[in-house]
DNA sequence: AAAACATTGTTAGAAAACTTGACAAAACTC
DNA sequence: GAGTTTTGTCAAGTTTTCTAACAATGTTTT
């Protein structure tokens, strides 16, 4: 009798106007997130809607071009079911991943499929305008490898490392943004481009993007730790991206481990990010190296220019310094994700971003904090992991984050 | 053209059949939570409906006789808005708070006004058969003195100090409910009094309290604290209880302070609760009195029988020993708390419970902990307050809970 | 191989819950 | 007292869904 109402996940807003078919995109939603298609009846099922009901909704989805019919495989017994998808060869869109010294984007079909990326050196600090014009230059010479115009872009994912304002489309008081405070992100993008354009938080995007397609799939409860120079959470609860009051929820970095710690750039003393983030593990490495101790990493070359990936490397290869100094950064970790834990009773943590790709030597210490310090009905049932998606987990975050506007926009352009 | 799915606020959970009216529950929680009434115009142009279709909606209320007309109030110019509000008279629920020491009976009628409330000392560790015993005696004698039946009541809101499994309607591994871990709460209750019962945790409680009619009223990214025996916390995000993924999210009590400080009950060492809870507020006044130094506590009788409430009587009557252990309770809170803002950036914490009564002495230095350590972007636009509702936050959460059960079913009734 | 069965997808008519636009009602302003 | 402004209602039309029947297309049974 009544629409039930599914909520999309994440913030797919409206743009603006009066959202006319509601059902229509919860229903866009569940086909896009099914892996290997869905059928009719399921998503009637699944949306608790009449058959009837699903077959004009779907007739709409097809239309429109958004979404495709597959050969159907033939489950038990009776009629074999239509598998519906999304239409990959409706469209494109684009990821950009902003972090605090390197440059991602990435570029896919409608149907989240990646066709090309590209990793750079970068430097956050360089303020917006450097910065949006590298990334606005990165995507250009991609488009143009695939012999792409714009036009063929249905929208833009933007990911950088600080609290987001979303409805103003900027940032929000960073603490390792210098000059980009008020700067209108997003709207100097959309403007330049032509196109909408999403922007995040990467740490955000990085949780999206492990529950779209990585080792959160399907995890309602989800938190996401980035541990790169710095150290942002994304949190995804009942299903649905948390950004707090002002936006700057899960900020994870800047807890206070240690109260007479070392000093942070965000002016107190002592947090997470000061003494578990990539330059803290860098400024640990060189310490060890001034004070004589046998470490491979001494061999490396000057010891200002050692970085947290040359430790991170030369941990994995055995060295025992490395691999100290990586524990510890777990056990500070830990200790952070022990009081999330507490906190927010997430079902999974993924723990992603360049540091984290040592596996285990990382992920042990955090694991055996979070066991010891957190409550048992919480601990028990949390599991930790590393991302899957590696080092693009927030890019993923942005295309699906794109996706979420170009392909609900596409359904809603009558022909 | 499409029904606009607003949410009602917390989990009113359709009784497992189909909803009908979405939108009309909606309304119903509108009204409800707006101080003062409302009328259908300033309903229609809230929920983003026609005049027409509030007309039609109302009517249904009124006719279930939920809601009742008020004589209206002129505003500016034009006809004179009819307000609409909660009619009190057609019917009663009832409210229960459990603490680890004390049980509070709450009844009230359908506007959420209080008749009348009795508390008494108890031991939560007695086990559900006692503890729930009591709580039907008590609430039988209040419907006696007020010479009604459970006929009368529409509902019951019971409140418990652990965590909720709540389609279970049991509590789950609490680190405080001896053998609480199983029994079924909620369906005892309600074969009992053959009444829909809501089985809540007591913090959450205290934060939907306060968030309708205390000092939190319509903040939807609110922290409520409970600092008493035990210290918990209540979440309320985006305007809707946050219970995690097994239901044991916001325990703030067991959040790691000090790696080596004082065993907990829970098992773990150097947990808030047992460096700022009752117990250990009380464990340290006599430790105070011991070392002989100058206290009004040492006057009070027995050492062993001090109790936290003396140290905050103590403290607020200028005893400086006793202001000085508050004082560092709040400190330790303020560290915790401190932790859920970077996290959870609310925009209200309140603090409740039995020893938050004595004000700013506590309240103080959780402020200046939190400024220090929190990020400023979260930080600056947190307030702290002291919980209004004063002892009474979660079993007016209980009452509100039970009226989101016994408001909706009359609504549905047909005549 | 034919009949029976199971399941999916479609069609037609009815029902529910809106919207729009017109209009009456009840105040205030000038 | 006429005009203005805002509220609440009515009637007709629209959108979206549901029910119920049925066609389509496989597998299973006889």
């Amino acid at each position: 009798m009544t629409q039930t109402a599914e909520m999309t996940p994440f913030t797919w807003s409206p743009p603006q106007q009066v959202v006319k078919n509601l059902n229509k995109h919860a229903v866009l939603d569940l086909i896009r997130f099914t892996p290997g298609g869905i059928s009719r009846a399921e998503l009637a099922q699944r949306m608790d809607l009449s058959r009837a009901a699903m077959t004009a909704i779907v007739n709409d989805l097809l239309e429109s071009k958004v979404v495709r019919e597959t050969e159907s495989r033939n489950k038990q017994s009776g009629r074999p079911p239509i598998i519906l998808e999304i239409n990959p060869a409706r469209g494109f869109v684009a990821g950009i991943d902003m972090g605090a010294s390197h440059l991602l984007v990435m570029l896919a079909d409608f149907a989240a499929q990646v066709l090309d990326e590209v990793e750079v050196p970068f430097n956050i600090a360089d303020g917006p305008e450097k910065c949006l014009g590298q990334a606005s230059t990165l995507l250009a010479e991609l488009l143009k490898k695939h012999e792409m115009t714009p036009a063929n872009l249905g929208a833009i994912g933007l990911g950088v490392p600080g609290p987001i304002a979303s409805e103003a489309g900027m940032v929000f008081a960073p603490p390792i943004m210098p000059g980009w405070d008020g700067y209108p992100i997003q709207a100097s993008l959309e403007e330049k481009w032509n196109l909408p354009v999403s922007l995040n938080n990467d740490a955000e995007l990085g949780a999206i993007g492990e529950w779209a397609y990585g080792a959160g799939r399907g995890e309602n409860f989800l938190a996401y730790i980035k541990v790169g120079t710095g150290i942002g959470s994304g949190l995804l609860l009942n299903g649905q991206i948390y950004r707090g009051a002002t936006g700057s929820a899960g900020e994870i970095g800047h807890l206070t481990i240690e109260e007479n710690g070392p000093l942070c750039e965000c002016g107190n003393a002592g947090c997470l990010e000061a003494l578990a983030g990539g330059r803290a593990i860098a400024r640990q490495a060189r310490e060890a190296i001034r004070q004589g101790k046998r470490t491979l990493l001494a061999s490396l070359g000057p010891v200002e220019e050692i970085t947290a990936r040359d430790v991170a490397s030369a941990a994995r290869r055995g060295d025992l310094v490395a691999q100290q100094i990586i524990s510890r950064a777990g056990s500070y970790l830990g200790i952070a994700i022990a009081g999330l834990v507490n906190l927010f009773n997430p079902r999974m943590i993924v723990v992603g971003g360049g540091v984290a790709q040592v596996g285990d030597l990382l992920l042990q210490p955090i694991r055996d904090t979070v066991a010891r310090r957190s409550l048992q009905a919480s601990a028990r049932t949390v599991k930790i992991n590393t991302a899957v998606l590696r080092r693009h987990s927030s890019a993923m975050g942005a295309v699906v984050q794109a996706l979420s506007i170009a392909l609900h926009q596409a359904t809603e352009q009558r022909r």
